[in-house]
DNA sequence: CTGTTAGCGCTTTCAA
DNA sequence: TTGAAAGCGCTAACAG
């Protein structure tokens, strides 16, 4: 019961090339067979055949990719990148390309030029790491005029609004790892919270986990866990250690990292032959993993990078060649990894 | 630089017809220009354009899917059929059909009979969950004559050797969920293993998940856990009560059901008033999931198995479609869920 | 405004 | 053994 563009044509006596005018909106075409057509097309509920559709059509959708160099100092941003080219070898016969360009992770102005390159490029839609909140925006409204469709992975600037947004739901991560360290700590303990961050990175998104992690213990009633909190903005190895000296002490319990910076927290520990605290952080970069498979490190909390990459791409295909819409927020779920699971992410 | 049927015809002095004959294997060609013609393709790597391919041949792949009856009693095998019918609906443009057979899960007699219907239909390959190692053994050797590729998902049996699995290493999964209990209950104390399960299970499965519980805290050396073990093959509110009269002790720690049934331990321990014991057990299904997020279970691992059904679909498309091999295992993640991190799961 | 037509790259039948 | 040709369903350019 497959209903074609012929037979539809047959039905309304008209021609092919009539129909498909209509089925892509682009005029010349009376209101009277316009009607007629889509009455037809809604009748028996018309499906367009994209195989042949590609197959036809030669058109090229080039998708721009903005994203921190992979390269550049913070490993974690291969593992998108990684799930974007693996998505983009599935679909590339739906004649899906990309185009990528990549930011300095420190810096707006690398962002904002490689954006004005890529804009440069006409693409048919953009996947962005939208790090910085203000040029982001900008990103946004050029978007927005010549309706090009923008998908947010990683992060989300709070009132922004991109067409989708892929990535996790950073509060909530923030309670999970609360709540893995309750259960490691019994009725009362104690705690620290260490941001190891400056102003330039997006700390929205961390401080969305820190204040879920207070959440959760902030609802507990029978536990008294008390959380002292660090902020540090220097990321060499001495500031750490001056900051960290006076906050860690013997009747800590446990320490939660808020951002995949875990492991310099570890070399301290490590160097100072500290031990016995339950340490959770996040993202399976190399130096995380090495210490949560030395014991060192409890527990990591993974955001599911490359599957972020790939649903981006599988999002944008599914709007570009399929017609369909773009979910608004695709919340990936918050994996706990241990030792003991880690082979298998 | 893409190289077409056309184009290599022309550069042997052939038609494409007989271009096609040799990609094809279908003989009818001498060997001269067949050997002309597959150093051309070689050459030039030729890749056939699959989007024209599916549209020009009308053949349909007909998938066998065997498995447990989602509606008798055992909720959790909704979920790979549901992986499965979300992947079909989205690889049908490549002529990827399913022809469903179910059977009961605690009746060798009804899987034999199911996959005798399911071989009369002639499918071009089979995903099965091989419940009953001795039938899923006869299924397979029929469709190795036959050479239909046949797929496992959920459990494998140790000496059969299907074309792939899709599932989760249970020997691990025992051993994440020894890690976690060791991780709420320090240096020492007592654990329970309870088998809710009877001869007809495919208890092997099972049976790994505890041997890899064991072997856990069989390397601990400065722990010292205790560990019980307790089988339970009548699945009645009653026998299992009277079961567990005489292993829940007040100095019982925590608690581990190696499958989808910690429910109806939970629904005892309800009943008797017992509390503060850690526990952990599989499966999303629901009455695992309410207890979850009452705070009653700790931990439930999961299998994915909707990704089972989807990468099963997934690969068998490649497989048929494309020409690519199967992976041989394909191990998913072994998802530790609590009830902070359920909603995105 | 509408119809005609020539493909897209591959498969498949029929004839030679 | 091989070649020629008619499609698969849709697009897009051109003619009217």
């Amino acid at each position: 019961v497959k209903i074609r563009i012929k037979d539809i044509a047959q039905r309304a006596n008209v021609s092919s090339g009539t129909v498909d005018r209509v089925l892509h909106n682009r005029g010349e075409v009376s209101e009277d067979t316009r009607f007629k057509i889509m009455s037809i097309v809604n009748e028996f509920n018309y499906q367009p055949d994209i195989v042949a559709r590609t197959l036809a059509s030669k058109r090229i959708f080039k998708i721009g990719i903005l994203m921190p160099d992979p390269n550049s100092g913070i490993s974690y941003w291969q593992a998108p990148i990684n799930g974007i080219n693996l998505a983009l070898s599935e679909v590339s016969h739906y004649g899906i390309e990309a185009c990528n360009f990549y930011f300095d992770f420190f810096s707006k102005q690398s962002y904002k030029d490689s954006a004005l390159k890529l804009l440069a490029q006409s693409p048919d839609a953009i996947i962005t790491a939208p790090i910085f909140a203000d040029q982001a925006s900008t990103l946004l409204s050029h978007c927005k005029e010549k309706s090009i469709p923008v998908v947010f992975i990683d992060s989300m600037s709070n009132n922004l609004e991109p067409n989708g947004f892929i990535g996790q739901n950073a509060f909530q991560s923030g309670r999970v790892a609360a709540s893995l360290l309750n259960f490691g700590i019994k009725e009362n303990g104690n705690v620290l919270v260490i941001s190891i961050t400056n102003e330039k990175d997006n700390t929205s998104h961390f401080q969305n986990r820190v204040d879920g992690f207070k959440s959760y213990f902030a609802e507990k009633k029978h536990t008294y866990i008390n959380i002292d909190y660090i902020q540090i903005s220097e990321f060499d190895e001495l500031s750490i250690a001056n900051a960290l000296d006076k906050k860690i002490k013997p009747e800590l319990n446990g320490i939660f990292i808020p951002n995949s910076r875990a492991f310099k927290v570890v070399n301290y520990l490590t160097k100072n032959n500290i031990e016995g605290k339950k340490i959770i952080g996040y993202d399976l970069i190399d130096k995380n993993v090495s210490y949560l498979r030395a014991g060192k490190i409890d527990f990591l909390i993974s955001q599911r990078p490359e599957e972020q990459g790939i649903n981006a791409i599988h999002c944008l295909t599914k709007k570009m060649v399929m017609g369909r819409d773009i979910e608004k927020i695709h919340f990936l779920p918050i994996d706990i990894i241990t030792k003991e699971n880690i082979d298998f992410y």
